[in-house]
DNA sequence: CTCGTTATTGCAAATCATTCGCAGTAAAGG
DNA sequence: CCTTTACTGCGAATGATTTGCAATAACGAG
């Protein structure tokens, strides 16, 4: 565990955007003026390998991952198209969607990914 | 309407794998050797825009959109992991999470990419 | 059918997020 | 304090997609 490594990790944790790396480098560079890009990837990856975090890719910001602080249980995501945010969900629905699937097509599900796009709270209006 | 857009127009509607811009250049290149891979992109971008196909990513292969011939109606995939392929649904009960999450959280749900990974029938086992 | 205007193509270079190779530096244990 | 091993900073590479531009094809008017 080296200084770069703890403060990315926390950095990420104080967060619930799901920053991207990006996001992230500018944040953190701020603490740590010195720290490359590249170091940020590298953690992400190596914290992903340990099964600390995990990444997503939304559909509306293709071009660029997305790191979770949570650990990556099976959980679901809203993004809100105008202010970004993310929001958590759990639902048994989901289950429920995958036995239906599996008994209609005989295949195995595995893993699955499901978001949901829209406006919050506070942007709808 | 170009001989070039009529062909890869043609070619997806052809094809129920939902190809990349990269599979569907090497089956069009076929017929006219002399396309340029940007026409391909360009002509997709350009069949999108008119609402005749729609796009995909998927978490699995995070890097290469894929283009799917339907026209862009709400329905949901499973890609299997392993031959690849492609197999569209469309169940109420993704409508009952989109419920579920609207009362929830006061959000307005706008569009949904829901994808289920695994195996397919042939490639379990 | 011919000409002129406009849209589309082929090509090469640019983008942009992410990855990689490498040499220098820091961590960890003895 | 020293040695070994792992990590960092840096710059260059990657790979899918996009873009600028000059050449070409489509389409409509005459």
């Amino acid at each position: 565990m080296t200084i770069q490594r703890r403060l990315i990790l926390e950095t990420l944790e104080s967060m619930s955007s799901h920053p991207s790396a990006g996001d992230l480098y500018s944040i953190v560079n701020q603490r740590d003026p010195g720290i490359h890009l590249s170091t940020i990837y590298r953690t992400l990856r190596w914290l992903e390998g340990e099964g600390l975090i995990s990444s997503r890719w939304f559909e509306e910001e293709r071009r660029q991952e997305r790191f979770d602080p949570a650990i990556p249980v099976d959980h679901h995501h809203f993004l809100c198209t105008h202010c970004k945010r993310v929001i958590e969900f759990d639902y048994p629905l989901v289950d429920e969607i995958i036995q239906q699937f599996e008994r209609d097509s005989e295949a195995r599900i595995e893993s699955t990914a499901v978001v949901l796009y829209g406006l919050c709270k506070n942007c709808r209006g």
